[in-house]
DNA sequence: TACTAAAACTGACCACTGGTCAAAGAGGTG
DNA sequence: CACCTCTTTGACCAGTGGTCAGTTTTAGTA
């Protein structure tokens, strides 16, 4: 429900009902709201984390063309979770959110270091993905999904392939 | 109120609170809550364009800098106008917003290219200001103000000078 | 001055939200 | 049976954006 109609417009109450429960119930389940969607977005960060490493186990000789689309095509194909799992600053969800995105992070940075085969600094490897992060954030609900990005994705990908 | 405590924080009744009227008032003179602070913003989007104006105009060597620069102070500074100007997209006040914002933005890539001295393809602008975008997003509401991200936005502008 | 029409405002009301909690139910063990 | 823990319920709270019939204010006219 979370991913068909994002974090605000789903309530505990529609939750519950679809669960055939009453709303009280979810709270001795979960804190709150936040905490019962962030376990739902915990799923996400793993399975970018899995796309990371997919794409680094792959035989391509442009790993880091893909590392940089797979990232565009992530976000954009799960816009909602995308938009928690990077986006979203309300206090609640984001002390929660916080540690698997940097954890993410590290994971994309580790790899795109390696993908270049060159010694790329730290501050280089930030700027790339905050503009990976601004085409999603600003492509992000206006696009139905990463199809209706791609050609402006790819060309995104290829201004900063240039760059490293 | 706005600027202070954001847009989802501060509802119609305490607006009302604070000017000494029914809450049921403001619904004359707004169609809803989404249309009163789009009327807000209209302010910023002004004060956007005018720091570009201003930038271009005054006598520096390296107005370029100072354009991509200026950007992210503007979006760090006016931490929750820059969110709804260019982050938020509930249908309601995203409708009202696209149009002032593509107007901001049509005036920053001209003046890039202006800045730049160059012939700057579009496309080429556009990454540029994703990249920005996506530092302001990011820092956005983590960092009180410029001050708090300045070095690091020092070096990411630096790394799109680069490119240039 | 008295009247009128438009503009502005009020506050009760609606359906909804996230969250709390005493009470009630289930299920298992001795 | 009693006893205990885990789980669920649903009434309740304070708050939200939004609506609207009814009232007041304002300003112009006869």
């Amino acid at each position: 429900m979370f991913i068909e109609h994002g974090y605000e417009k789903v309530s505990m109450r529609d939750i519950a009902k679809d669960l055939g429960c009453s709303h009280g119930a979810l709270y001795y389940h979960f804190k709150n709201k936040a905490a019962l969607f962030s376990e739902v977005l915990a799923f996400y960060f793993d399975e970018l984390n899995l796309l990371i490493d997919l794409t680094m186990k792959q035989e391509k000789n442009d790993k880091l063309q893909e590392l940089l689309l797979g990232f565009l095509r992530f976000g954009l194909n799960y816009p909602y979770q995308y938009e928690l799992m990077f986006l979203l600053k309300s206090e609640e969800v984001d002390s929660l959110m916080q540690q698997p995105a940097a954890a993410s992070y590290e994971k994309f940075a580790a790899a795109v270091k390696k993908a270049s085969g060159k010694d790329l600094q730290n501050d280089m490897i930030y700027s790339i993905f905050l503009a990976l992060h601004g085409f999603v954030s600003l492509h992000l609900h206006r696009v139905p999904n990463f199809e209706g990005a791609a050609k402006a994705a790819a060309v995104h990908v290829d201004f900063l392939r240039k760059t490293i």
